[in-house]
DNA sequence: GACTTCATGTAATAAGTTACATGATTCA
DNA sequence: TGAATCATGTAACTTATTACATGAAGTC
């Protein structure tokens, strides 16, 4: 069938619940996003070809003026889901601004100190970010998405202290003005 | 000026050396790929963009009928690349599809240590891949490039260990059939 | 002579973000 | 009454991948 990535995250998340674009776009942010990302653009126009495939069914639940559309899988979906599942994952990618920095730091002095330290404040931010969430996702979550976010926290511990590390190991750290190492090759 | 990512790995890496676009194409390959990629479609039109905005400078070097074009950066370049590596860093996603179906293992019986192992598999295919290329690096690269290619190797030994963890977690390990937890929530 | 590598580029497509437009309901 | 939240959707744009087309030079 041949579906994005955006597809397969909105059947695994209507597997088991009714739910509306909206309400897909909110749990995606503030579970999935910290590995997997959709927008608006992305689920609502998904929905509508998942529907036209018969993979997910929609029902308006408007009450009143306000509309609102449930949507749920079918058993056709449920499959696909599940083909997608057997499959063996393949796309394992990272986007880090900040290391891309400190890989360019020999072009400018103090570069790497101040990537690094960035670094750091984006992982404790995260890292706080989910542990905030974590309470909630082990009390109602499935174990298998509690894992997951246990996994981010892991990782982002991680990195916060390898940050820590590579700043204290830096040539130079504490001192200011002792910039030494430059580089024209 | 306004430049995209892609612009600034260009700058970056002709910081110090004259390199052409296929040559670009191949450090990224070998290094920048592993936290931020870059593909021809993107390179030779950035390249050219770049140039028209003074940036960098191309010079014909063509060997005989082969053509090739070296692109160098301008002063001003070289200031637009340090204008950037002054700013904060922002980005930093992660797209980990073991990691989703890991989230959605719950819509599929064994589907969970499935993730979970082929999570392990395409992280020690990575640190197979980073190891390999250390050497070269340890020796040729700046000392920023090589502690990027350590925090690498380090995360990727991390996550293989952490997913080996999991796997001796995960309730009904070892025996095959033994799959329990389902969700209907 | 065949294969690989060096080398440049474009076209088509896919994927993803952001902003906008609209409006009801709920809560303080 | 004003702000936040619920709710749907589209348009414009940016970003990125993939495949294609072309051909010289070097290697086995």
């Amino acid at each position: 069938m041949a579906l994005n990535s955006t597809a397969y995250v909105i059947l695994g998340l209507l597997d088991g619940s009714q739910r509306t674009g909206y309400e897909i776009k909110q749990i995606v942010d503030r579970s999935t996003r910290f590995f997997w990302t959709a927008s608006y653009g992305q689920i609502y126009p998904e929905l509508g070809r998942l529907e036209a495939a018969g993979l997910v069914e929609g029902t308006e639940r408007s009450q009143g003026e306000r509309k609102r559309k449930e949507y749920r899988l079918t058993p056709a979906g449920r499959q696909e889901l599940q083909a997608w599942l057997r499959l063996a994952p393949e796309v394992l990618e990272t986007r880090d601004e900040a290391l891309l920095k400190l890989f360019f730091a020999g072009s400018l002095p103090d570069a790497a100190p101040k990537a690094l330290e960035h670094k750091r404040r984006l992982h404790a931010e995260k890292l706080a970010r989910l542990r905030e969430i974590e309470p909630a996702v082990a009390e109602h979550a499935t174990p298998y998405q509690y894992a997951t976010l246990r996994f981010g926290i892991a990782l982002s511990e991680f990195c916060v202290r390898w940050c820590e590390e590579a700043l204290e190991e830096l040539p130079g750290d504490g001192e200011p003005s002792n910039r030494t190492k430059r580089r024209t090759a």
